[in-house]
DNA sequence: CGATTATTATTCAATATCAAATTATTTGAT
DNA sequence: ATCAAATAATTTGATATTGAATAATAATCG
C-alpha cells in the first residue's frame, strides 16, 4: 500500500520499513517542534547544549561526533550559540588546534529549564507505544544504527 | 547508559527510545548518502522525482504534503530540479494558482535508473534485521508516525 | 453580486548542512 | 630533529528548511 515499487519480497519489506522509519522520525520531530518545547532553540542547538550539560566541556570535534554533524556545521551552530552567550569558546592548553566549548551560566540555566519540559513532550508522544513496545523499538533501532 | 537524564522510568524509556530512533534514522541516511546511490540528487530531490514517478503529475502543494516539507522549500527544490531539466512546471487549467509539476523524459529516465540501485542499497542496510523484525519495526513506526 | 476568507506559489531572512579548500598545529616515522 | 601525514577549526559555495509576508486566484456567504 505505501510502496509502489516493484521488486523482490525482500526489497518491498526493506523499503516499506525504511519509509515508515523515516516518516515516524520526521513526523515525531515535526510534532515536537510544533509544541515549542525547545525554548527558542533549534534541534541541533538543543543537542549541543544537552551534550555539554550531561558530558561536560568538550571540543567542537567531539560535539560533531556525538551529534553526527560535520565540522563546518558545528562551527556555525557554536557561532550562533555564542552570539546568544549560551556557550563560550576557550583555548585548549594541551592542544592549540582545539577550542574547548563550555556552557555559560545562562546556557546551563536554559538547558536545565528546557530539558524536563522537552522530555515530557517526548514521553507524551512516545506513549502511543507501551514501555515494552518502546524497548523493542529501541533495540531494533540500536541494531540498525550500529556501525557508528 | 545512553541517557544521562534523571527522571521517571517512563521518561527514561521514552527518551532512550527516541534517541535510538533518531540515531538509527540519521546514521542509516548517512551511510546511504555515502554509498552515492542517489545519482547526484539530494534526498528531497530524489523524493520529489520518486513521488512524481509513482503517483504522476501533481501540484507543489501536494508534493509538499507527501514529503512533509514546507511550501517555500518545495518551490526551491523544484527550481533546482527544473534547472537540470528533470521536471517542468505547467499551468493548471482548472486552477490558475496551481503549477502542475511533471517529470521530463530526462527526469523519468534518471529516476528509473537510480531507484533500483537505491532500493538495493536500502535493502542491504536493512538486512541486519530479518524480515520479521523489519515488519515489527515498520508496525511500531507506523503507530508512532500516525496523526499525519 | 461583492466582500471576506482561503488557498497556491513565491520571496525573504535566518539557520542548517555538507563537501571541499585552507590554515594552524600536532604527531609520527625515518 | 625534520619532514610528511594527520587532525582541528574555519571559510566558502551550494542546497535545504522553516516561518512569515506577499501576490494572485478561487471559493464562500450574506
Amino acid at each position: 500500500m505505501p510502496t509502489h515499487y516493484t521488486g523482490t519480497v525482500e526489497e518491498i519489506i526493506a523499503l516499506n520499513t525504511f519509509i515508515k522509519l523515516t516518516r515516524a522520525t520526521e513526523s515525531l520531530n515535526a510534532r515536537l517542534a510544533a509544541k515549542g518545547t525547545l525554548g527558542n532553540l533549534t534541534i541541533t542547538q538543543f543537542g549541543v547544549l544537552e551534550v555539554l550539560y550531561h558530558l561536560g566541556p568538550m571540543c567542537q570535534n567531539e560535539i560533531g561526533a556525538k551529534l553526527l554533524k560535520s565540522g563546518g556545521n558545528i562551527t556555525l551552530v557554536i557561532d550562533n550559540l555564542e552570539k546568544r552567550s549560551l556557550v563560550k569558546r576557550q583555548a585548549s592548553p594541551e592542544d592549540r588546534r582545539r577550542r574547548t566549548i563550555t556552557l555559560t551560566e545562562t546556557g546551563r540555566k536554559l538547558i536545565q529549564e528546557v530539558l524536563p519540559v522537552h522530555v515530557q513532550a517526548i514521553t507524551a508522544e512516545m506513549s502511543v507505544l507501551n514501555p515494552q513496545e518502546q524497548s523493542t523499538l529501541a533495540n531494533l533501532c540500536l541494531r540498525l544504527g550500529k556501525k557508528d
